[in-house]
DNA sequence: GTCTGATATGTTAGCGCTAACAAAGCGGTC
DNA sequence: GACCGCTTTGTTAGCGCTAACATATCAGAC
């Protein structure tokens, strides 16, 4: 008898108390919560009982503890867009809570600024890295990880690399389906706002574009194309351009939100309205999308799933990795969708 | 000898490994990560010294495990703007990483969806939830807490309600300033767009601005006071108005950046220019501030440190909690920050 | 009946860390 | 020198969980 002290907090609901409240060993509870086979069906179901009469939880940091894989993961971002930052974020957050994986976050002025915040992470005992994009698409970023030994995944990259293990959408489809979606609505003069050239997803949206426009037997024209920057004042700025043509387009389809929001403003500005006069389609449903009037149709990356599953894929990685196993780099492609909201309309309409 | 099986994962440093290149015992080494007085300078350094040659950090979940103060800390939001739940959690995020906190996330529809939500988190073993706007203002989610006796800090909370712990700026002083600051830069006649009538933050920031013209011996006139609701659209609806007084304001205050932004899209409408007719100014410096053109004058919260805040006090609360402690709530107020960018500029520019 | 091979449960020890206690070291006081 | 109180270091055990091994149970085959 007698153990000196004891350190429990208090009330904390342990394995040990529902195993006792059944009659059974911890280690049966245990098998019990991880969904193990090879327990009788009776004795499951007695368990489960139990810890959901005790409110029983399992403590994540013992387990982690036992089990030695406490992965702890590093997210690397900069220059967000906010929008998509926050949820990224809580993607990753519910995922991370189920796996009990720690999380470091840091962020980082553009590829340069990278390598900094990765030694940091290594520092501080990181086990892998998750990239959001911009990070996600870039050579230079990709090349320091491997370096250093660091299992990484990107998130919504738009340059398929087969050596790195990411979570995306298709960009050239999604941009293909929005096209296709405003060609039904009997736009035939589209005009394109295209994103940053450094970005890879600027092309292969502009491809998808392009390709639906082909398929429906449209010929893009070139004044209706312009080179934006992902900002909201190059959007403002091209479509200024665009509506100036002598033939101006009926609808706008541009690389992202802020642009899109910017390419209202112009047609605003000059006596028109959105959707009456000028259909406008922005691409990635940030919060841009539905904080401005009208509201954009938009393409809608669902973010969250994949950051999750990006966690996933990095808990798998780390744990291949400290077993020693080879890893075989997963591309994993999301469906993307259509939303559609105020901004569009079949054309013609005023 | 013979330990039967190893079930180290490989690599990994421990404190015993840094305690045996010192020489001192692995408790030594653990009062010195811990900062513990109580240890001989030299001791000291030497086991940092150790700390940073085998590159040891230490394993949270074993911490967590021993100390038993492995908090599961719930994060409650709902409605959010965007660009502000980032920023918190990359805050929150930041701040938990160092205390080893697991995080629960859970979204609501409005403070009538609450209940559910933190049900959900107590039965997952939350033991306190922290609360971004506007449920850290929402009395009826408070009570609910007390309720289940679970713990909550609320972030950014408008209303000062000595009961509960929080963690805020002044709304009243940060009104008080950017008004000042309007009044500074010439303006007499300057508009105030008011939030959303539900939301108490909406009323003192109005108070702030209405203080700070009396001081300076302006009389508000009612006909440029105009009942927003946070959004886009009203923004723009309340600007329209203001603008089509006879004599019209030369700047309008907001009190959000999204209002802001729509009162910015009715000057450009009217044909008229940002900030050369008329200075526009918003609140919170959300990710719509710097997304607009012209960029927005605003008054910044500082998000991220007001959420890592409350993790802290969320621990200490949680902790106390457990040594059945008293909890004295705290009313930590942190400074604002007036941002001045190109939508606001000295009255006659043009 | 006994042996085989499955499935079902229990036992032991240890993951890395720190609370609580124990002991050693050190200076000063009487 | 014996005693006190203080600082510094060490020892032990245990946090809650699960890997690995050990045992029990059972069905079926010969």
């Amino acid at each position: 008898m007698a153990r000196k002290v004891s350190r429990r907090g208090g009330n904390i609901v342990t394995i040990h108390d529902v195993a006792r409240h059944v009659g059974v060993s911890p280690m049966t509870v245990s098998r019990v919560i991880n969904g193990e086979k090879n327990v009788r069906e009776e004795t499951r179901a007695k368990v489960l009982a139990s810890v959901e009469a005790l409110n029983y939880s399992p403590n994540l940091a013992a387990r982690s503890l036992a089990t030695q894989d406490s992965a702890r993961i590093g997210l690397l971002y900069s220059n967000p867009s906010v929008a998509f930052l926050s949820e990224f974020l809580v993607g990753i957050l519910s995922e991370s809570s189920q796996s009990g994986a720690q999380l470091l976050i840091e962020s980082c002025e553009g590829p340069e600024g990278a390598t900094a915040a990765l030694e940091k992470m290594k520092a501080n005992g990181c086990d892998g890295v998750i990239l959001s994009p911009p990070l996600s698409d870039s050579s230079r970023v990709a090349k320091v990880l491997r370096d250093m030994d660091l299992p990484f995944v990107g998130v919504a990259m738009a340059r398929p690399d087969p050596q790195v293990c990411c979570v995306t959408i298709d960009d050239f489809k999604a941009a293909f389906s929005m096209t296709k979606r405003l060609i039904e609505l009997g736009h035939q003069r589209i005009g394109f706002i295209k994103g940053h050239p450094n970005a890879y997803a600027s092309q292969t949206r502009f491809e998808g574009f392009e390709a639906a426009m082909q398929k429906a037997g449209i010929t893009v024209d070139p004044a209706l194309v312009a080179q934006g920057y992902f900002t909201y004042r190059s959007g403002f700025d091209a479509a200024e351009r665009m509506l100036n043509c002598k033939d101006r387009p009926t609808a706008i389809f541009a690389s992202n939100d802020d642009m899109a929001a910017g390419a209202v403003a112009t047609v605003h500005r000059m006596g028109l309205d959105v959707p009456d006069h000028v259909t406008i389609v922005g691409f990635d449903d940030t919060a841009m999308a539905s904080s401005v009037w009208p509201e954009l149709t938009t393409v809608r990356q669902p973010i969250a799933d994949m950051a999750a599953l990006s966690v996933r894929l990095m808990n798998d990685q780390i744990r291949a990795k400290r077993l020693g196993k080879p890893f075989e780099p997963v591309r994993e492609i999301r469906d993307f969708a259509l939303i559609e909201r105020q901004s569009s309309a079949p054309v013609g309409t005023a």
